[in-house]
DNA sequence: ATATTTCGTGAAAACGTATTCACGCTTTCT
DNA sequence: AGAAAGCGTGAATACGTTTTCACGAAATAT
């Protein structure tokens, strides 16, 4: 039954296909007995649209092509899921897409997105690759992540989130420091200015390979790190997310390092992950993220005023648990 | 410069507007030559097809409807990723619903879909509310988790795995059995039948409210059930899925109790969750499942022969780890 | 009373593509 | 050599909507 058409509906209620097409779309211009007996047939054969044609027609489809790096950390889905939620409400669809990380995969879901005439794109990129093709091509979009130049962006403050992480741990009189992560990286350049800034260095890095995107793979480079070093020259540790923290706290329980007593953990995205394993985290607000998201991206597709970019960055804030309230 | 179509295409290649389709279309019937030129200028002018005009006209989208009741457990979430990729691979791409285990919202999902032009749909569903509809509309369809008479369907034998879980109790010398889930449930009546079977009993039911869909809530039924028992009256406890286990772990500790020593846990989804904590858990075969799935589902899309209904069970699989090894 | 505006409606055009049809040209068969 | 068949191509149509245009009827103004 879903091969019906407004032809059909108008020969049902008698009236013509643009009547039909007018009632459809709230139009006041139409008889309201006529309206009525449209709207009955509707109901009655349970008509819907052909959105193909509408999309057509209007040229715009009310869907928002979304591409994130990864979904195993879930922050991620946490995000795609605020982000499905808003745009409904707003009368968006998500076409989703995953880029695995690859700039290949990334541009490939974009020209996928541009076929099915999305409106707009929410990107969470993986590095600049493509930021300016995607600048180019003219359509409404917005980076989440970190400041952009060349298009709207918003993110968390990752410089600032790294500064927080290392006051917190110098506020409470720890004096050697590791930091476990991808680097370069914005929250580790944070961290370690502000502990140079106290007259402090970074005692370690325990390194994540950059295609280590699952927690086997971050537990074998966590792993590699033990068995290789004698003994752990730190007594505080900031991971750039939670999955790594959590596999820090296990492979340091697993050797009898206690947390916090031992050493001061503090992870980042503040997840469930940190929450059921009591682990101290530095939040991403993650609903008003996507709200100003949604907000400056349908903004630019059904007024595209100003061509000034809008560049926002979030504060980070710290949530204390049970892994770094520990003050020596 | 998203705004190109075959009309200019034609006319800087100097050919006709169908001699574009036929080339873009890999139509054989097209001297070299031209089709070299327009090649050329497609590729200049980053041309992408309008994905709306081709649904319309050829009357399918190459989307595939996925509606989830949940993305919070992250078993799904890798169930999402794998049919994004599995689809992909076939040519297809996947638009994203959430259901939030509400059956109006999944109704919702499903109009949307048909609005959409979906060529087929995938769903797991929130109970038998949507089937029959579904049904009637004549949509290839398959569903994943438990049988179906009237759809195409596709899931583990939770009935069985119920079974295993208790058969592996049992075989390592126990004689008290607890369930942490929400009931009915087939891995609840499975569980008590093998019980049964053996002479023994379901001593208790960590009863999880249907309502608790995330971490913090199930924690909340689990706590309230070590509030009102004075003492634990299992020494084994099988939970319906990892993230019961995981806080049911988490309480036990709190409360100093030992797992396994002092009582064994088997969970559910077998998810990274449970490889992180060392939770043994019953295995899904995720990849296996979406496979057959896409499998199932283009065969109905792209053949359409037989009107049989497809029904399979996939066999649970227990894979043990330390929260069960412990034999009396 | 006629002239003007308003209103509801249907016919028709347009959106961008795939595809059928017909036509002219070359090739192959008798 | 003429007839038949094949090939490459452009014109035209259709997909299901939205929207413009025009028209007649009703309502209001002169």
């Amino acid at each position: 039954m879903s091969k019906l058409t407004m032809k059909e509906i108008a020969k049902l209620a008698n009236v013509s296909q643009a009547t039909v097409s007018r009632v459809i779309n709230g139009n006041k211009s139409v008889n309201e007995e006529a309206a009525k007996r449209v709207l009955k047939v509707i109901e009655e054969v349970g008509f819907i649209p052909n959105n193909a044609a509408q999309t057509l027609k209007r040229s715009h489809s009310n869907i928002i092509g979304v591409c994130v790096t990864e979904t195993f950390n879930p922050y991620f889905v946490e995000l795609i899921d605020t982000l499905e939620l808003e745009a409904r409400k707003r009368g968006y669809n998500i076409l989703l897409h995953n880029s695995k990380h690859n700039p290949i995969t990334e541009w490939e879901s974009i020209q996928n997105f541009i076929a099915r005439q999305v409106d707009g794109i929410i990107l969470v990129p993986n590095g600049e690759y493509n930021i300016q093709r995607l600048n180019k091509l003219a359509i409404p979009t917005v980076i989440i992540t970190k400041n952009r130049e060349s298009l709207d962006s918003i993110g968390l403050d990752h410089m600032q989130a790294g500064k927080i992480a290392g006051e917190n741990f110098i506020y409470a009189g720890h004096k050697k420091f590791g930091f476990i992560g991808t680097v370069p990286d914005e929250k580790y350049l944070g961290y370690k200015s502000v502990l140079f800034e106290n007259g402090f260095e970074l005692n370690s890095l325990i390194n994540i390979k950059q295609t280590s995107t699952n927690n086997f793979l971050i537990q074998q480079d966590i792993e590699a790190y033990f068995n290789q070093a004698d003994r752990l020259d730190f007594t505080c540790v900031f991971a750039a997310n939670d999955i790594m923290a959590l596999e820090f706290l296990k492979a340091a329980q697993k050797r009898g390092i206690r947390i916090p007593e031992d050493i001061s953990l503090i992870g980042f995205d503040d997840t469930y992950l940190a929450k059921i394993m009591g682990i101290s985290s530095i939040h991403q607000p993650i609903e008003e993220m996507v709200k100003t998201t949604i907000e400056i991206l349908l903004n630019r597709i059904e007024n595209e005023v100003s061509s000034e970019k809008i560049n926002i960055q979030l504060a980070p804030t710290l949530i204390e648990r049970k892994s770094s309230n520990f003050k020596r």
